[in-house]
DNA sequence: GCGGTTAGTTCAGGTTAGCGGAACTATTGA
DNA sequence: TCAATAGTTCCGCTAACCTGAACTAACCGC
């Protein structure tokens, strides 16, 4: 819990990096969560229920390094926050695409935070 | 060579599946290529060069696999199709968002088609 | 300050997946 | 029939993923 977080530059972010980071059912639920809940999410609530942490840290540790969410230490946790509009303007389109198929196709409802299926991914 | 291919129905194609399959630069390289190409093409000639025939064939399996192309035999030689319009009713933007983006990264420009960057991938 | 709790990281190891060389199969053409 | 072409399949090596266990850092009550 030492070492600083490490986000890439918008310039060292690539387009594999970011979709292998979305590939993963997991690390896709968690970017939808972020997405529907609109707001800074600690690790644990984002995640899927009953995910051993070091895994959850490991997920969040890709999508960190992928360059789509921004993870910044408040006191004892961790408040994680889309790239979604950085990426975006590199990207243009694809997260949008991608979270809006993945919303339509259920991935990630989120049981805690209302879904607002219609709702068109911000970015 | 002698077992039929096998392609998923549409039902059964994922949006995980498919991002994992675009997620390796070899196989973003090979559907760029199938798209700017804008007609079927054997495996070797959109397989980046020099690349190991097993490796080429585990790639176009992963695509196939996937539902991102259907493959079907001329003789001695495979051709692929893309699948873009069947997974675009899908998965609506997505194929197109990714292969703009790959495009203008110049990823799998290709060599032997002339590269058509400002063509929108169909779709 | 001290112990307990919370939130997350790091490490190690077992399992799985990807890459690529070698051998094989089918088809074509001479 | 024989050689060439185009891919596939098998198999071993390596790298990556998942997760339990141990660890660290911040906060809270006393």
């Amino acid at each position: 819990m030492q070492r600083p977080f490490l986000h890439p530059a918008l310039g060292d972010v690539t387009l594999e990096s970011v979709l292998y980071a979305l590939a993963d059912p997991v690390r896709l639920s968690i970017v939808c969560k972020l997405t529907s809940g609109n707001c800074p999410m600690n690790c644990s609530s984002a995640a899927p229920d009953k995910l051993p942490k070091s895994t959850q840290s490991h997920h969040y540790q890709v999508l960190r390094e992928a360059g789509l969410i921004r993870s910044e230490r408040r006191g004892t946790e961790v408040v994680n926050t889309l790239r979604c509009a950085e990426i975006n303007a590199k990207f243009p389109g694809v997260i949008p695409a991608i979270l809006t198929a993945a919303i339509a196709a259920h991935i990630g409802r989120a049981s805690t935070v209302p879904a607002r299926e219609s709702a068109a991914p911000e970015a």
